[in-house]
DNA sequence: AAGCGGTCCTGTGTGC
DNA sequence: TGCACACAGGACCGCT
């Protein structure tokens, strides 16, 4: 669920709240996530005050005293969010952590594609789910270049190509398509076949719409909530994502969905090549 | 060997 | 109303 600009709020959210505070106490509700959760993780948490918290790729690092980082991924279902103790407890609630504030930050994640570890930073540099990441969008390396590069060396579909984390890390499939309606391109269009001045287009419009993604502070479609539990408001400025049989905003075409592989895309047939 | 499809899991929405 | 089924924002695994 959460990609990039989710991902980016909660840890702007969390950052605020969290920074200098002093973790008291953690309990561990259901070990089974996409990594379960370590034997150590209640043990490596406790006592420590959280330096800063930061975004890599989907990946949120909340920076922690002793060289240690608490990496989460929220899947397709997760949220953090930093809530007062006396808020009664949710289902799917996994992993609770208290602060010396009298609040206390809930990993809840329905679906449980998501994680949560605990390694020290040299660890966490040489884990391959993070060393392995590609360009961030934000990057300045993120440039036309790099994905004109990319795209001609591959025969796999434009919108793949932007979701593959090794290449770019961040983007999911609204954004994808989002991306992809912006710069005129069709989500089928295979990579070899994106010339130079689409890969303009994609650098171009790639981290604008992030900046507005995150400026209204995340898409809620249904799960994701920010760092407080409140709602993103991005979904209401959607142009193609889930508008399938909808009237196109800039043409009044109807905007389409075809399937690729086990996902929906969705494009303009008239403002999209 | 890159690229695709299936799979993990629960909740929600749709159609009969 | 109730039931069955399809589908969902991610990412890994294994097959071709």
């Amino acid at each position: 669920m959460p990609e990039l600009p989710e991902v980016e709020t909660i840890c702007g959210n969390l950052r605020g709240l969290l920074r200098g505070r002093r973790i008291i106490e953690v309990e561990v509700l259901e070990r089974r996530l996409r990594n379960p959760v370590g034997e150590n993780f209640a043990l490596e948490l406790q006592g420590r005050a959280v330096l800063d918290v930061e975004r890599k790729g989907k990946y949120i690092l909340v920076l922690l005293e002793g060289k240690m980082a608490w990496v989460s991924h929220l899947g397709m279902s997760g949220k953090l969010i930093y809530v007062d103790r006396e808020r009664p407890r949710e289902r799917h609630d996994h992993i609770i952590v208290r602060f010396d504030s009298g609040r206390e930050v809930r990993y809840h994640d329905p679906r449980r594609f998501g994680l949560s570890v605990v390694m020290s930073v040299s660890a966490l540099d040489r884990w391959p789910q993070i060393r392995d990441l590609g360009v961030d969008p934000f990057d300045h390396q993120f440039s036309s270049g790099y994905l004109y590069t990319v795209a001609r060396t591959s025969r796999r579909r434009i919108v793949d190509i932007l979701m593959d984390q090794k290449l770019v890390a961040g983007l999911g499939n609204i954004y994808a398509n989002e991306i992809l309606f912006r710069a005129g391109i069709r989500p089928t269009r295979r990579g070899w076949r994106i010339g130079r001045k689409s890969a303009m287009k994609i650098a171009h419009v790639t981290p604008k719409l992030l900046r507005e993604a995150i400026h209204w502070r995340g898409t809620s479609f249904s799960d994701y909530r920010d760092g407080e539990d409140r709602e993103g408001e991005f979904q209401n400025r959607l142009q193609v994502y889930n508008r399938d049989g909808k009237d196109c905003l800039i043409c009044s075409s109807r905007i389409k969905k075809v399937r690729i592989g086990n996902r929906g895309a969705f494009y303009c047939p008239r403002c999209q090549k």
